[in-house]
DNA sequence: CGGCATTTTGACAATCGTCAATCAGTGTGG
DNA sequence: CCACACTGATTGACGATTGTCAAAATGCCG
């Protein structure tokens, strides 16, 4: 069932197999939410961690004066509100942008996990810290690049996530997205990101129909966006020709410390 | 010498008598830094850790072009690079913007503390969560508040956090900014910061002179700014009429998991 | 008193937002 | 199959916010 979520921690840190039985036993109820439905809201206290197995979902703000800004994407084996683990409750909402599968499991599952299986405490740790570069790359993205580029960075943090979990190919990706979310995500107006998407069209960069999107030239977008995605610490594993397993071998040592369990 | 870092802590989670005394002992070096140099630069690899003793500090990455985004300030009691004890580099550089006190902690000694004492463990986790939340506020800042509310939202974070660390009293800080640090913070142009921060003058909501800050009516700057200060998550321990020790009990159940040690 | 960094001003330009209308796609019921 | 309604995308005209450039004023330090 955790697939996506196994896959994505073990980019980080190598799992046994005893980790992955353990986390698989660890789910509790599994739900499908409709898309644009809100499934965890302000202030809520719930037992429960979530965690997306299928579909978009978003984390969101919206202000006094209705405007709403979009902080996080939560694709395919992102957690929604792991810190809800310490802080017990959420300053903000979350909420579907299609239709998802969402696991929920138990905060005393999870807290027993992580003390009792340090490769998980590790891995989860490792997906936080991820989240938290995503987040000041975010700031950036809205503090100092003017609308074109910002665009386009989504555009291209979107297919690296997408690629790592298999979900985009050949820089094509479905982006099941309306306007009007891309701006909320970007501090754009709708309007304006209308414009903008048909700039990128018309300069050759992208080809945007039918919520399918196609990168016409991967390392031009990247180049025009100013995009390094080492935030999202993807290792191509392969590309180099290791084969997997050594792969995530050296990707494990990089920092030399053994049994590195830091918080 | 780590009072600041030790008081930020027990926010969160009560410490005994050996926590504390371990922390301290893990410092190492203790150095100076002078106004406005770089003392952590990208891609460097370190076996430190770097917490600010004293001073102002701030993670901030520069563009292509020359723009600057400051991604966070880094106060008394502030951890510069606590993530790198996992992934081992930065992708962008820390900088100082006063003369800082700067206490190096190795990797080994944090890594080895936050295996053997678990309450140490959940308060850097603790701290973790809190500039996590801090990024997220500052996407919906710059993401969706003009330029005014944007600069108010900034001085209530900071006097709120000034305030928990005893450098604000009364509306009133120290505010040793330029103002083009304060363009590069808000992602707007010097000119801009400069006649907005006349706008808040004019409007009686603030004085700033000679580097330092007043807020004449700290309710009503809050509220302009829309600013809520529970993601700093502050609890005002005597307010209610609880002895701080109680208080500080009362914070640590809230989560109702005994020995949560969660990743 | 210089000399330099920083703040402040004014004139102007670019980016981006708002409003309101039109267009296109999709699904529904007759 | 078509009329209809609805949502989302697109367009144009216009306005507001914010940026740029260059100069002047102020403050700070030796």
């Amino acid at each position: 069932m955790l697939e996506t979520l196994i896959r994505k921690l073990e980019r980080f840190v190598p799992l046994s197999l005893e980790d992955k039985r353990m986390l698989e036993r660890a789910t509790a109820k599994v739900q499908q939410v409709g898309a644009r439905e809100d499934f965890i809201c302000e202030g809520e206290v719930s037992n429960d961690l979530h965690l997306v197995l299928n579909g978009f979902a978003c984390r969101y703000k919206i202000l006094r004066d209705g405007q709403r800004q979009i902080m996080a994407y939560l694709l395919p084996g992102d957690f929604c509100d792991l810190h809800v683990t310490m802080t017990g409750g959420l300053d903000h909402s979350i909420g579907t942008l299609t239709a998802c599968t969402i696991v929920s499991i138990p905060r005393y599952a999870m807290v027993d996990l992580t003390r009792r299986y340090p490769a998980i405490n590790r891995a989860l740790w490792w997906a936080t810290l991820v989240d938290e570069g995503t987040l000041r790359e975010w700031v950036v993205n809205l503090g100092r690049r003017p609308a074109d580029k910002r665009m386009a960075h989504l555009l291209c943090e979107l297919l690296v996530r997408l690629e790592m979990i298999g979900l985009a190919n050949g820089g094509r990706y479905e982006l099941p997205l309306k306007q009007s979310e891309l701006a909320d995500t970007l501090g754009l107006s709708v309007v304006h990101v209308n414009r903008i998407l048909q700039q990128l069209r018309r300069d050759g960069l992208i080809t945007l129909k039918r919520k399918v999107l196609s990168i016409h030239d991967v390392e031009r977008l990247k180049d025009f966006a100013e995009f390094s995605p080492s935030y999202l610490h993807v290792e191509q594993a392969e590309s180099d020709g290791m084969d997997s397993q050594r792969a995530m071998m050296r990707r494990y040592e990089a920092p030399p410390l053994e049994d590195m369990r830091v918080y």
